[in-house]
RNA sequence: GCUCGUGUGGUGUAGCUCGGCCCAUCAUGACGGACUCUCGAUCCGUCGACCCGGGUUCAAAUCCCGGCACGAGCACCA
């Protein structure tokens, strides 16, 4: 029967089984409509409007790249499922990650612009440490907790070696009595001296899951509530409290976390709450800046190695928002990867193709020139227009033009980039002044205007003529991923900061800063988008 | 070391649950060509992958077993 059906694929080809199983067994065929899947995998257990996820970053600085990803799958979700995002700052630390209270403010500006919408809601970890201390008391008071003083290396080897420490059998009034002790300034117990355990059992398995610690005692004062707390939760048992007190039902985060989720789940399992459904994504690793460490940036920024946390050579994204990225492209861009568990390594060009996709289409078209040259043109016998005028977009003839005043009496000069310059008399000389005309160049900076209709192959250039210039500056980064400011001479135009241009023959630039009106000599700034 | 996770073109990704529309999708990239008064855009074409080894089966990217490689956790960080 299956030797038949073989020989018959063999002999009449796939539309001829098809075509007798639509007769004959028409459910054969169900299973066919393999589709492509289109974005992100279905949520388990999600009803729509009844989703609440959250996102919670550490205010240790304002969100990077890596962070996006984030905001961009949690958002997604909350929209397609009418569901609730939670924005959730996670500051429970005061010394390896101390808060910047600045990041605040940065992270709500900046979710509100990778979604488009305001959270479902803002929680402070640090503003809920009474419902954290509350629910340790209970949980000491059960049984679930218990206070080490084990040193921290001692601890180490107990928990290599599977063996429980002489603090998890204390009695249950000792333990309340510890509690009381960690929590009094006065108990004589200071930073490093205690820790709240949760009780799971040292046989567990996987060692990172053993008696795991919950709470900790910190001296370092809260840029927020100052030093009114004393002993602080960590991540584990912080998180694990308030998504179940905000009724969390999917946690989407990265699979670094996915022993968090395990211990967590051993401390629902202890209170009897349910789990929720929790997804994972892989690590990600642009190409151009390695990992995103936040504490690593801080770091290099209080170094004096960037400008701020806004320095166009970082990976935040107040430096992808300054050189002119946009939100759909970082959509697409993360959208694209799905919810792997997969490590990725990705280069930025892939980011930069779906922004340029966008920019290309929307962007005016400017001329800058980097390390000008001055000409002098001759033009015999030519008679020049009283302008040129150029496409401020050459697909869309409907933006109009920009004009560039001619001289009437020919004494022409203009500007080109040295490289072309010095390239051209290397060459025959001659070359194509854009949308205007041909010239010849003499070795001495000097020049004549041919013909104004085009030639076939002359080079191209861009160029400005003297009159419409200003001085310009340009950050960007060189070949080896380097970033410095170079000189040069833009276009005048009357376009305002925040403006992505495309610069032609260049590539894209955002417009950073307006020079003074009143002071000729003074810049614009532009900052590299990208090619 | 223990625990957990992941392996599809250069880079990502779809397909894997439920084996056969798969000599494997789409994007990005590289290369070539056409067109265009930008090295931009557009259009056309080319290149290139199922980690390895066994097994099951008429049939394996897909199921099973064993390797290997890579990554993460084992913090009084998040």
């Amino acid at each position: 029967m299956v030797d038949e059906a073989n020989e018959l694929w063999k002999t009449s080809g796939a539309d001829a089984i098809r075509s007798i199983l639509e007769e004959e067994s028409p459910d054969a065929l169900e299973k066919r409509t393999k589709e492509r899947r289109e974005g992100l995998p279905e949520l388990p257990n999600a009803k729509a409007g009844e989703v609440v996820l959250r996102f919670a970053p550490n205010p240790n600085g304002p969100l990077s790249l890596g962070h996006s990803r984030g905001v961009m799958i949690n958002g997604e979700y909350a929209a397609t499922y009418d569901g609730k995002l939670i924005l959730r700052f996670d500051d429970t630390d005061t010394k390896n990650k101390p808060p910047d209270l600045r990041a605040y403010d940065w992270i709500l500006d900046e979710f509100r612009w990778l979604t488009g919408n305001e959270p479902g809601a803002v929680i402070y970890a640090s503003d809920r440490m009474e419902t954290y201390l509350q629910k340790a008391t209970e949980c000491v008071a059960d049984g679930h907790l218990y206070i080490c003083s084990c040193p921290a290396p001692e601890f180490k080897k107990l928990r290599e070696a599977k063996q429980d420490c002489p603090c998890r059998d204390l009695a249950r009034e000792e333990q309340n009595e510890r509690w009381q002790k960690m929590l009094d300034p006065k108990g004589g117990w200071r930073e490093g001296h205690a820790v709240v355990r949760v009780r799971t059992g040292m046989d567990q398995k996987n060692p990172a899951l053993r008696d795991w610690p919950a709470l900790r005692i910190q001296s370092a004062p809260h840029p927020r509530v100052g030093t009114t707390y004393r002993v602080w939760p960590l991540l584990d048992f912080q998180s694990a409290v308030e998504d179940h007190e905000q009724g969390v039902t999917h946690i989407i985060r990265g699979k670094d976390l996915m022993d968090s989720t395990r211990k967590q789940k051993l401390l629902y399992e202890k209170l009897g709450w349910e789990y929720p459904e929790t997804l994972y994504w892989g690590r990600v690793k642009v190409h151009e800046f390695g990992g995103f460490s936040t504490s690593q940036m801080a770091s290099d920024i209080a170094a004096g190695e960037f400008e701020g946390w806004h320095d166009p050579a970082l990976p935040t994204i107040q430096a992808l928002r300054r050189r002119g990225f946009s939100t759909a492209a970082l959509k697409r861009f993360w959208m694209g990867f799905g919810l792997t568990e997969k490590d990725i390594q990705v280069p930025m060009a892939t980011l930069e193709s779906f922004n340029a996709a966008e920019l290309d289409e929307t962007s005016p078209r400017l001329s800058f020139i980097q390390d000008p040259v001055r000409l002098a043109l001759e033009c015999k016998g030519l008679t020049l227009p009283d302008f040129v005028e150029l496409p401020i977009h050459p697909e869309h003839p409907e933006l109009g033009s920009r004009n560039w005043p001619l001289p009437t009496d020919c004494g022409l000069e203009v500007f080109i980039e040295r490289d072309d310059y010095k390239s051209a008399i290397s060459g025959d000389g001659r070359l194509r002044l854009k949308d205007f005309a041909n010239i010849h160049l003499d070795p001495h900076q000097g020049g004549e205007v041919v013909q104004l209709e085009k030639a076939d192959g002359v080079r191209i250039v861009h160029w400005l003529v003297a009159g419409v210039e200003r001085p310009a500056v340009m950050w960007r980064p060189d070949e080896s991923g380097v970033w410095s400011k170079r000189k040069g001479l833009l276009e005048t135009s009357g376009h305002g900061v925040g403006q992505v241009v495309q610069l032609e023959r260049v590539g894209f630039a955002r417009i950073d800063g307006l020079p003074a009106s009143n002071d000729p000599t003074s810049s614009t700034d532009l900052i590299w988008t990208h090619g």
